[in-house]
DNA sequence: TCATTTAGTAAATGATGCGGATTAAATCTG
DNA sequence: CAGATTTAATCCGCATCATTTACTAAATGA
């Protein structure tokens, strides 16, 4: 039971300052101490001591002003060298590294495509701690400059444990993902997320939800991912698992018996069954090359039936999904991520139809879906995030109950 | 925002300590300070302050003593007097209400068996206000006592609003039936909330969960309810909407197509469909009484195949739903409650069942199912905590930032 | 009777947020 | 160009609160 003391206090008041000079940029004191509805007083406490701790610096100049009279404000904003992070995202097929600084701008990046499926944990521990290494020296930093490093992947996944308790990516169960990094990584603290989560965070922070305290995001890639924003919170599940939306249930396209959504939606069964039917074909040879999503994309374009007929089936099986998701949540906002939507509306036609016909019509308008399509460093961007705002909320050094110096 | 000042401080640490109060009966200051982590000053003067509006009262002769040495505790309890409230329970043919004291024993409770749907909602308030002053009166008390009136409904409510968004009670959308209570009470403000949420608060609080601080319950009536506790709080969608699980897609009998849940598993489904095969035998005189369930049930004992297929299906369609649930809460426990578990294994076994043939391995003992039978002014009860706890949080009196008297 | 033990309270201390007065730094005005 | 005005930020004093330490209360045990 967290018992409330002025330390508390002053960590959740500092929090709110935080929030607000990170999500409103340059900004003056008055001006948070009117989103926040602090005193002025203790804006200016709180700031003081965020100086003093090097976590934000001031920007004279404030640039615009808005009354051309009086004492002019001074504005501060993040220190972008107060920290810096590795964000690390897993895909079956590839590794995704961004170091970022305090403002979670990305400084480098480094993409790997490597096939980390039937890998030992311990080699896909060194190629993730290699890339890490690999990234951060071309930012030009080095190790004991990093905060903290996360990493994210698909799978349901026990943040607060570390443990991965089930992935595409690994073999095994019940992996302890973040301590074998951890120690690889010389002291530096590494944690694991669910991918989806980091896309959530980095949606709420950068993205199409921006401000936006309620929202779900479904990501569509060779796993599939559901994110819950609630209240401005990530939801988590019991014990802090995250869930797999590739678990869930769904009625299958034959019509008869039902079918877990992975096995009819993910890219690894779209690709699965584009490829059975294009056997033979000439389309076939771009399969063996592992370029089979591109082929997907191309003969969506010329609206090859197959493959049309494939891409409805999957967009109807998330569409019943998500109807359900809307149905539970009534989220204003849904959405979609993940580089299967480069199939576009092939999928994502259907999908939007089977929700239209499947919603209720009390919840017939309350949810707007929208695509957004991402380069892939944002998701390591994400994952980045995720650590920045662990620090953001941390009791830090001396900004803490005012140690005396 | 909500900005943390000194009296918020207070309020949370009170509330910890009614909590502790409340959930571990006559308890001694010193063990409250044990058990919410603050200093035994602060429990002494947040205890003085508690009894000085009333709020709980000492019980000296402490009973059992564990220790026969020292000064002997004094403990302390909720002052069943310090308040009265009443609980309502609004169900398509029948209402539910129950008047309890401060510490939600029920003083009185009252049972009306009338068809309220399709009547007009000035009928049903009328109805429900001539109720609760009854219900007041058998209990000794009168209208100017009750802190606190709360409808419990099925079906999608907007707590906060007090607007009921959609129900199979009221003809009508967006009925602001809270308003409308409220109106009638003479001061007394009426709340309303989904009915599920009621058993749910009302499982943490004196049912199989408590201490349990994520669990789900599925409610079985004329319609279909869910209620989520997650971290210890009742969750509730965007805006504060209760979903309604009978929205739910789930894979049909039919094995054809999708239906809504509630087209398959809720009673009114299991009744239509039961007097439909019944038709022409001897049973169907039963369904024109209005006995239909008790008929249901009686054919479910000597297994007679109709229904034990109608039962099976139902079930089967429960499983799907509540397997995918699990599948995003991953709660420890799930709670089935409501009339219609009445129909016992050949409803419940199906379930059970189908939520093991569907749940993915890594989720398969996660969750524990268990049937809760609950007498129907529980549900009021319910309704009675749900006010109770508002009440144990809000800002009483000069308990708040002290006024000096 | 008096030491011992446990429960509960009082006084002192320090952290915190807030309101009102004050200082700081610019523009406006005559 | 000097003083008035305006807006931003800070200083000072106060009230609240939780905690630590010391103390009192009320029982048992020797």
């Amino acid at each position: 039971m967290k018992t409330a003391d002025p330390e508390l206090m002053r960590a959740i008041n500092r929090f709110h300052v935080m929030d607000a000079i990170r999500r409103f940029g340059p900004i003056a004191r008055v001006e948070i101490s009117d989103r926040t509805e602090l005193s002025a007083t203790t804006v200016s406490a709180i700031t003081a001591a965020l100086l003093d701790d090097g976590l934000i610096i001031t920007h004279q100049l404030g640039g615009i002003r808005d009354a051309a009279r009086g004492r002019p404000r001074v504005m501060l904003e993040l220190n972008p060298a107060a920290a810096y992070v590795v964000g690390v995202k897993l895909a079956p097929d590839q590794i995704t590294i961004a170091t970022t600084n305090f403002r979670a701008d990305v400084l480098s990046s480094l993409m790997l495509p490597i096939r980390l499926q039937r890998q030992p944990v311990s080699v896909i521990a060194d190629l993730v701690e290699d890339g890490i290494r690999r990234c951060i020296t071309d930012a030009g930093l080095t190790m004991d400059q990093i905060s903290g490093v996360c990493i994210g992947l698909p799978g349901v996944v026990e943040r607060v444990a570390g443990i991965c308790r089930a992935s595409p990516i690994f073999g095994e169960n019940d992996v302890p993902f973040a301590a074998e990094l951890t120690a690889r990584l010389g002291g530096v603290v590494a944690t694991i997320d669910s991918d989806v989560n980091l896309v959530t965070l980095a949606e709420h922070w950068f993205g199409q939800a921006r401000g936006l305290d309620d929202f779900l995001v479904i990501s569509v890639e060779l796993g599939l991912g559901l994110g819950i924003m609630h209240n401005g919170e990530l939801f988590r599940g019991a014990n802090g698992l995250s869930p797999d939306l590739g678990d869930l249930m769904v009625r299958p396209p034959s019509g008869n018996g039902s079918a877990r959504l992975a096995s009819v939606a993910s890219e690894t069964s779209i690709l699965a069954e584009a490829r059975a039917c294009l056997t033979g074909t000439e389309h076939e040879h771009a399969f063996r090359l592992g370029r089979g999503m591109e082929k997907v994309v191309e003969l969506a374009t010329t609206r090859e039936p197959h493959i049309m007929a494939l891409l409805e089936h999957a967009g109807e099986a998330l569409g019943f999904a998500i109807a359900n998701l809307i149905t539970l949540f009534a989220p204003p906002k849904v959405i979609l991520a993940g580089a299967t939507l480069a199939a576009g509306d092939a999928l994502v036609e259907p999908l939007r139809r089977t929700v239209g016909e499947l919603l209720p019509p009390s919840l017939a308008d309350v949810a707007d879906i929208v695509v957004h399509h991402w380069s892939d460093d944002i998701w390591a961007r994400g994952a980045a995030a995720m650590t920045l705002r662990d620090l953001y909320g941390a009791p830090w050094n001396t900004t803490g109950p005012a140690v005396h110096r």
